[in-house]
DNA sequence: CCCTGATTCGC
DNA sequence: GCGAATCAGG
């Protein structure tokens, strides 16, 4: 039974994943038999989109560019310092699905910079490599880790594959 | 060039 | 309603 159409229970899983951050090319590949183009044009027709609802809408105003500020804080891309290879964490791990309480989680960064990291550094990206406000957190790490406990923990979390397939 | 989502428009 | 093509950005 293959019927390829937007069933209720693919729906919801595309509300789910989408929900969850994933991209529109990693939910195309979870879900079999739709690119990534169909699953924008879904979100879209579903009212979702950025992620972000805000319930409230100035009817007649069409906010093209209703697009998020980007994320404050989210480490992105593997970074290389020096000989040092410094691997991004995979994905967030969903809390609880927006469940309970989001958890600051505010911790007391050092806000070290690449001058100032050393092997004991925890080199965990804080914020965007590409802006001036960047910084590592800089707390203590043991020595050949990369992080120090707290963000150690979060790096090696995940198991989830790197679903990236290629459309023909 | 890789990727991302946004929008358009023929079906 | 659907999604490929296209667009715009990183």
């Amino acid at each position: 039974m293959t019927e390829l159409s937007w069933t209720d229970e693919r729906v919801e899983r595309l509300k789910t994943l989408w929900a969850e951050g994933l991209s529109a090319s990693q939910i195309a590949a979870e879900l079999s038999g739709v690119t990534r183009n169909a699953v924008i044009g879904k979100v879209h027709r579903l009212g979702l989109s950025g992620r972000a609802k805000p319930q409230n809408q100035v009817a007649g105003a069409r906010p093209r560019k209703a697009r998020e500020p980007s994320h404050p804080m989210r480490p992105a891309a593997p970074i290389t310092i020096g000989n040092l290879a410094v691997k991004a964490e995979p994905e967030a791990a969903p809390e609880a699905k927006a469940k309970d309480a989001p958890v600051p989680e505010v911790v007391a960064f050092e806000r070290a910079t690449i001058l100032t990291l050393t092997e004991q550094t925890c080199k965990w990206p804080i914020g965007d490599p590409s802006r001036d406000d960047f910084f590592f957190c800089g707390r203590r790490s043991d020595v050949g880790i990369p992080y120090c406990a707290h963000h150690a923990r979060i790096a090696y979390q995940p198991a989830h594959d790197r679903r990236q397939r290629k459309a023909s």
